[in-house]
DNA sequence: GAATGCATGTAAAGAGTTACATGATTAA
DNA sequence: TTAATCATGTAACTCTTTACATGCATTC
């Protein structure tokens, strides 16, 4: 129940209602972490203030309600953060297509993984622009900056590790 | 419908039945890139069979069916190995953590990143271990050889932003 | 007064998980 | 003969996606 969980992330750091969880659902994490519409996320907040995890805190004018982390809830959400990885089942399609890249021939192996290069290659240069902002603002150390330091290194991880393929097949030649 | 593209893949490679594709889930896949049980696996095979993208290449013994791709499945394959990646909603628990992490006082942010470094470190092992047995066995070129080259660096990858993380935090005492 | 954005829902269909269920073959 | 492995299925439930739907508030 990864949904609940980032529901519960997003309110521990500011209370707020659906609407506005659903913006930033779809702005800080539909990115490379999670993704989900106001149709899963609305039913979910009910939900978790049935179980107890949220509570209203405030209503809006027009009779919007903003929730906020109970503390049954702080204490689902770190028994979560130190619950083992290993548990959830993988869902990768960059990985999967990794291990079934033997179904195309060599020449398409070759553009594929070159394609693969150049697009991770865009990612790192967009994530350098995020993170020279950041720095220039004076956040250098803050989460954010720590997750888009992680995603600048996995992004030139894939595009390295693309370069190092491509340079292992020409050795067949 | 990853589902659909990881049996094809795992069938051009190899014809097989539905219990062989399980185990080969299991053992190949599940690691981290997909996964799925045979509950999920025989009735996509039924329906993969119906849009034509498979078919039966032989009878086992006990009346077991073994499946083959068809060309139309080879198509299919290579489109989707083609197709852009960003059309998938991202699902990376991981990620979805770091993303969280502000939700943990200082001391438990220290505990559970001490920690994804130390189980890091473990897989770097592992797949290390895995990748001198393929080396020593002539496979310095192969599919599975590149597979577990970017485990390794990934997990590696994980170990050293965590030990990052951890060095940025003493900075701020 | 019309368009845009705020705010919340439901319904139906598809994908994935867990549990239940059965029978044939092979090795001990 | 009995246990393990081979081999295939269905049912119920949860999670996710897409589409349909409504009404208030603000700004032009």
């Amino acid at each position: 129940m990864s949904l609940r969980h980032a529901l519960l992330g997003l309110l521990a750091d500011t209370p707020q209602n659906g609407y506005d969880l659903t913006k930033r659902f779809e702005r800080t994490l539909s990115g490379h972490a999670w993704s989900a519409g106001h149709s899963q996320i609305y039913p979910e907040l009910k939900r978790m203030l049935g179980d107890g995890l949220i509570e209203v805190v405030d209503e809006g004018s027009r009779g919007s309600k903003v929730y906020g982390v109970t503390d049954p809830g702080r204490t689902e959400l770190r028994r979560w953060m130190f619950s083992p990885l290993g548990d959830t089942p993988p869902r990768n399609e960059f990985v999967l297509r990794l291990f079934l890249i033997s179904s195309l021939d060599l020449p398409d192996v070759r553009t594929l993984v070159d394609q693969m290069a150049a697009e991770s290659d865009k990612e790192v240069t967009q994530i350098d622009g995020a993170i020279k902002e950041m720095d220039d603002a004076g956040l250098r150390r803050g989460y954010a900056r720590f997750a888009a330091e992680f995603g600048r290194r996995y992004f030139a991880l894939q595009r390295d590790w693309s370069r190092w393929v491509l340079e292992e097949l020409e050795k067949d030649d």
